[in-house]
DNA sequence: AAATCACTATACCGTGCGGTATAGTAACTC
DNA sequence: GAGTTACTATACCGCACGGTATAGTGATTT
């Protein structure tokens, strides 16, 4: 494995264990076994490095998610695969994912959460428009695309965060409830 | 105003807009007009002062939560008065409310997490106690008082997350949705 | 063979951090 | 009025932080 890819490995359980402003940067390059300017060298800043691991680890994510948004007069259907995208996403790099929820929770105006924001809008953003779409079939739902979007996801973190501290799987079957107990939330 | 008082507001503020670690003692010191001896002498570091602010603010929520988990058979009552008193723990200081949300999701092996680790054990404990007793009148619940507690406060997050981004109002309304939603899941 | 390039180590810089030694003041205690 | 206590300011400490200047190395290009 080449230097940067074992830096990226290594910030990454660190910034997740400890978080972004804990964790030093000579600690990543301890653990890496490389000295500070070979980490310079690939990343700009320690900011740069964690804007890589972002970068690195979201984007097949966003790319799965705005596939499950594809809106074609079937909401369910859509929910359901935004859910199995989000618990795939979560079960495929726990650390991770753990990591990017952290940030996303961190204060507003900290350096880890301008770090990740432009990240927020990109996951919101497609679900945002499938839901948006969906108003004009159902008039139900007018005007309530972003609360929508932000109650689907923040279910999903909720189930994904029990079948972490409960160390059961995030399969299918939890897919489909959430997805019932969230269209019911819709529909009543 | 005492400067004990001054120093924990100001905190409170600084900590909720930058994080923890991001927040140096010296601008707390200067927000509140005072010197590092005078907060270290009612404080006896930085971190006893965050424990002081979270047991200032925690501890009447905690007493309410305790009261609302008091079980009489009535599953449903319980759960809206849960969210009714969390709602209400939100909306009285949001600022500490979002304080606490980013502890309790910031990395696990960091300083805030290890400060807020026994708050949130206070917190889950007597809803834990709730489904434990709710279960032994409802068969289907069975072994699942801890999933149970994890997916009801982490739907009340949710809801008060959208509350907060839609500038909507945390009222009557949605704890009764969200109650609505929430017992869904349970008997689906 | 000279020059260029990507990459890496040693050693260092300025800054800001959490925390404190010292000393003083004003108000109570005896 | 002497001693004690609670509180506060000046000035400082040691340290770890993010980042870099310098100097190489070995492979590739010309």
């Amino acid at each position: 494995m080449n230097n940067r890819e074992t830096i990226l490995e290594n910030a990454l359980v660190l910034f997740a264990s400890f978080g972004y402003d804990a964790t030093g940067v000579q600690e990543i390059c301890d653990q890496s076994g490389i000295t500070k300017p070979t980490l310079y060298h690939y990343f700009r800043s320690k900011r740069g490095l964690m804007e890589a691991l972002l970068s690195e680890n979201y984007t097949p994510y966003i790319k799965r998610l705005k596939d499950a948004c594809e809106y074609r007069r079937d909401l369910p259907q859509n929910i359901a695969e935004v859910l199995r995208s989000t618990f795939r996403f979560a079960d495929s790099n726990l650390l991770f994912y753990k990591l990017q929820f952290s940030m996303r929770n961190a204060p507003a105006r900290g350096e880890a959460y301008d770090i990740i924001k432009p990240w927020i809008k990109a996951q919101h953003e497609p679900v945002f428009t499938l839901f948006s779409e969906a108003e004009k079939d159902n008039g139900n739902m007018r005007g309530r695309a972003q609360a929508y979007t932000i109650t689907l996801l923040g279910m999903a973190n909720a189930y994904i965060q029990q079948a972490f501290e409960e160390n059961t799987a995030l399969n299918e079957d939890l897919a489909y409830q959430a997805r019932q107990q969230f269209m019911y939330g819709i529909f009543s």
